[in-house]
DNA sequence: ACGGGTTACACT
DNA sequence: TAGTGTAAC
C-alpha cells in the first residue's frame, strides 16, 4: 500500500463509527415498547430459535452472545424478547437495515470525507473540520463545551477527578498542547456533535473512536460501549497496543503464532521490517511493521454507497436443493431481490452494476468427501428481472457441468448467491434516447410518429430490411471525437451497409449522448419502433479515478447502446456477430476483440440482431 | 446441520 | 481477467 500523503501521517483526525447493535436498535425503533429490555434479533426461527444476529447491551449482561441459537438464549435470559429479520421471498430481507444505515450515513458525512465500511459502520476524515475549528472556535474558547464531549475517555489522562469530567475538559482545553493533540480535542468534539445529532434525528446511538489514523479509530471506538467515544493521543498508542492481550486472529494470526511464535501486536515489535516481509511479503510485511506501531496510512475513502449487491441463501442439511427445478426456484427469489436492488440503485444513484457472478456450494451423491468446490461463474448483467434470472440459470448449469463433471447422477446446493458488482456511475451526458427525439420535435408527445421525425433527420440515413426500417447514425471518430462532458464516450460507430456521408452537428447521436442530461420520465410506446443501429464503445477519459491509461483497458467494459431506464447501452455480448462483417474494416478488427473477450452466458446459438435492443420491453 | 447474509479485498 | 480465498460485521 502506498502512502497517500506522507506529509500528513500522523495528524490527520480520523474517526470510526459504529452503531451500538444495530439491527437491534432498528427493531426497538420500530417498537419502542422494547427499548431498555434485553433483545436480541434473530434470523428465522424454524430451527432452535434461529440465529442471532445482534443482542441488545441488556441482553449480553445475561450472557447471551451472537454466536447462539434463539432457543440457547431463552435458556440464559428467559426474558429476552426475540425479534425476526423480515422475511420476503422466503429469504432474511436486509433492506430496513440498509436503509437505517444509509440515514446515519447522510448525518455522518456532513463534515468529511465518509467511508461507509459496512451496514453500520463509517470513517470519518475530519481534518479539515478540525483544523477549521482549531482556527476559529478552539475548545478553549468555547465556555459550555458538549457534555457528549466531556464523557469522552481519552486514553493515558491521569489523575482521579471529582465528577470525572474535569480531566477530559483540562485535556480539550490545552492551551500548550502540541498541534495533533489540539486537532484531536477538535475532532472530538465534533464527533460528539455528529453522534448527538444522530441520536436525535435517527434514535441511533453510537459509538465512536478518535485518533490519527483508521486503525486506531477502529480500535478505540470499541473499548468503550455503546454510547462511548474515546479518544486515542499518539502519547498512548505504545501503551495501547501493548496493552492488547488480544491474539491475532485469522489465518495470518495463527500463521504468525506458528512461524514466529508472536501472539500479540506486542508481540510483532521485536521483528524489523525485512524479516516480516521475507516471512509474509513486502506489502504484508510493511503492513505487519506499521501496524505493530499504531501506523497506518489508509485513506479514509470517500464512498458511502456499496460497490456490490449480494443475496444469497444457504440451505443447510436436510434442506439442500436436490433439483434443478428447486435451484430455479430459489435463484428466482434471489434474482428477484437482487434486480430490485440494483433497479433502485441506478435510479436513485445514477449508477449501473455491470457484472452478475454466481456462487453456489455443493455435494455430490457419490462421494462424501473430498467435495470439489463449486465454480462461481460471471457475465455481464443485464437489467431487468427476467434476464437477470435467465443468466443466473446459465450461469448455474454451466458451473454444475463442471462441478460434476463425469458423474450426474446426485448432488445436493447447500447454498447459493447472486452477486451484482462492477458498479459504475452513468456518465452525466447519458440520457434518454426518446428525450433526444423529443429534442427534435413537440410532435411524439402530441402524437406524431418518430418516424417522421427520424425521417427528417438530415444526420440520419433511412434503408429497409426484411422486417424493419433502419434508421442509422453515423459518427465515426476515434480519439478525436468530441468528447462528451465526461469524456466518456470517444467514439461512436454506427453502421448498416451504405450510409450517407456523415453530417457532423447538432443533430448527430454522438452530440446527444453528450449534450442531454434530463431523464425522460415518460417513455412511451414509441420505444418499439426505434430501430437504430448502432454501436458505441465508451471509454472513460483519462483521468478517470481508477487511473487507467492504457484505452484499451476499457475496451471490453461498455460497448454500445443498452437500455436502462434512462441510459440505452448495448454491449458486446448483445452485438450480433453478423453484424460485425458490415462495419468500416478499420474498426471491424478491434470490435472482433471485444466480442471475444466478453462473454456470453449460454451458447451463442440466439440469433440476436442489434436491431432488436432498440425494441426490448419496458422495464416495468 | 453451518451463526446467515453481506461486503470488501488481495492474490493469481 | 475471472475466479479463489480470507476476513469482518
Amino acid at each position: 500500500m502506498p502512502i497517500p500523503r506522507p506529509d500528513r501521517q500522523g495528524d490527520r483526525v480520523i474517526a470510526h463509527v459504529d452503531m451500538d447493535c444495530f439491527y437491534v436498535q432498528v427493531e426497538q425503533r420500530k417498537q419502542p415498547e422494547l427499548r431498555g429490555l434485553p433483545t436480541a434479533v434473530v434470523q428465522y426461527n424454524e430451527w432452535k430459535g434461529g440465529a442471532l444476529i445482534a443482542v441488545s447491551y441488556e441482553a449480553r449482561k445475561f450472557g447471551v452472545k451472537r454466536s447462539m441459537r434463539g432457543d440457547e438464549a431463552k435458556m440464559v435470559c428467559p426474558s429476552i424478547h426475540l425479534v425476526q429479520v423480515p422475511v420476503a421471498r422466503g429469504k432474511a430481507d436486509l433492506n430496513s437495515y440498509r436503509s437505517a444505515g444509509s440515514e446515519v450515513v447522510s448525518i455522518l458525512s456532513a463534515r468529511g470525507r465518509c467511508e461507509r465500511a459496512s451496514i453500520d459502520e463509517v470513517y470519518l476524515d475530519l481534518t479539515d473540520a478540525a483544523e477549521t475549528m482549531l482556527s476559529e472556535s478552539p475548545p478553549e474558547a468555547i465556555e459550555d463545551i458538549d457534555e457528549e464531549a466531556l464523557k469522552s475517555h481519552v486514553l493515558g489522562i491521569t489523575g482521579a477527578d471529582v465528577d470525572g469530567l474535569n480531566n477530559v475538559r483540562r485535556w480539550l482545553c490545552q492551551s500548550d498542547a502540541v498541534h495533533k493533540d489540539k486537532l484531536l480535542a477538535c475532532g472530538t468534539i465534533i464527533v460528539a456533535q455528529l453522534r448527538d445529532e444522530v441520536l436525535r434525528k435517527t434514535e441511533f446511538t453510537c459509538s465512536a473512536g478518535i485518533a490519527h489514523n483508521k486503525m486506531l479509530a477502529k480500535l478505540a471506538s470499541g473499548m468503550h460501549k455503546p454510547a462511548q467515544q474515546t479518544i486515542v493521543p499518539s502519547s498512548a498508542v505504545t501503551n495501547l497496543l501493548a496493552s492488547l492481550p488480544k491474539q491475532l486472529g485469522g489465518k495470518l494470526g495463527s500463521s504468525l503464532h506458528d512461524d514466529l511464535g508472536v501472539n500479540t501486536v506486542g508481540d510483532l515489535l521485536q521483528f524489523s521490517e525485512e524479516k516480516l516481509q521475507e516471512r509474509y511479503g513486502v506489502n504484508t510485511g510493511t503492513w505487519l511493521w506499521n501496524i505493530a506501531r499504531g501506523i497506518s496510512g489508509d485513506e479514509v475513502e470517500g464512498r458511502i454507497l456499496p460497490k456490490s449487491h449480494g443475496c444469497g441463501k444457504t440451505f443447510p442439511g436436510p434442506r439442500a436443493l436436490k433439483t434443478s427445478a428447486c435451484v430455479e426456484h430459489w435463484l428466482n427469489q434471489l434474482c428477484e431481490e437482487l434486480n430490485e436492488r440494483v433497479q433502485s440503485d441506478s435510479e436513485q444513484n445514477k449508477r449501473v452494476a455491470n457484472t452478475l457472478t454466481l456462487h453456489a456450494t455443493a455435494h455430490k451423491a457419490s462421494d462424501i468427501q473430498l467435495h470439489k468446490k463449486f465454480p462461481s461463474k460471471s457475465c455481464p448483467l443485464r437489467y431487468g428481472r427476467d434476464k437477470i434470472q435467465e443468466d443466473a440459470k446459465k450461469l448455474f448449469d454451466s458451473g454444475l457441468r463442471e462441478f460434476l463433471g463425469s458423474h450426474t447422477d446426485g448432488w445436493r446446493v447447500t447454498s447459493l448467491s447472486v452477486i451484482a458488482s462492477k458498479i459504475l456511475d452513468i456518465p452525466s451526458g447519458s440520457c434518454s434516447i426518446l428525450k433526444f427525439f423529443q429534442g427534435k420535435s413537440q410532435s411524439i408527445t402530441s402524437g406524431g410518429s418518430l418516424e417522421d421525425i427520424l425521417d427528417d433527420d438530415p444526420s440520419c440515413s433511412t434503408e429497409r430490411d426484411d422486417e424493419h426500417k433502419v434508421f442509422s447514425y453515423e459518427e465515426c471518430s476515434k480519439d478525436g471525437g468530441a468528447p462528451s462532458q465526461d469524456g466518456l464516450i470517444n467514439t461512436v460507430c454506427a453502421q448498416k451497409k451504405s450510409i450517407k456521408p456523415k453530417e457532423k452537428g447538432k443533430n448527430s447521436i454522438l452530440k446527444f449522448f453528450s449534450s442531454i442530461d434530463a431523464p425522460a420520465k415518460q417513455a412511451q410506446n414509441d420505444t418499439n419502433l426505434l430501430h437504430l443501429n448502432i454501436l458505441m464503445v465508451r471509454v472513460p477519459n483519462c483521468t478517470d479515478p481508477q487511473g487507467y491509461d492504457d484505452r484499451r483497458h476499457y475496451t471490453h467494459d461498455g460497448i454500445s447502446l443498452r437500455r436502462l431506464d434512462d441510459l440505452w447501452t448495448i454491449r458486446a455480448e448483445d452485438i450480433d456477430p453478423s453484424v460485425v462483417d458490415e462495419l468500416p474494416l478499420e474498426i471491424q478488427q478491434e470490435v472482433q476483440g471485444w466480442l471475444r473477450s466478453s462473454k456470453r452466458p449460454h451458447n451463442c446459438t440466439r440469433r440476436s440482431s442489434l436491431l432488436n435492443y432498440f425494441s426490448l420491453d419496458k422495464p416495468t
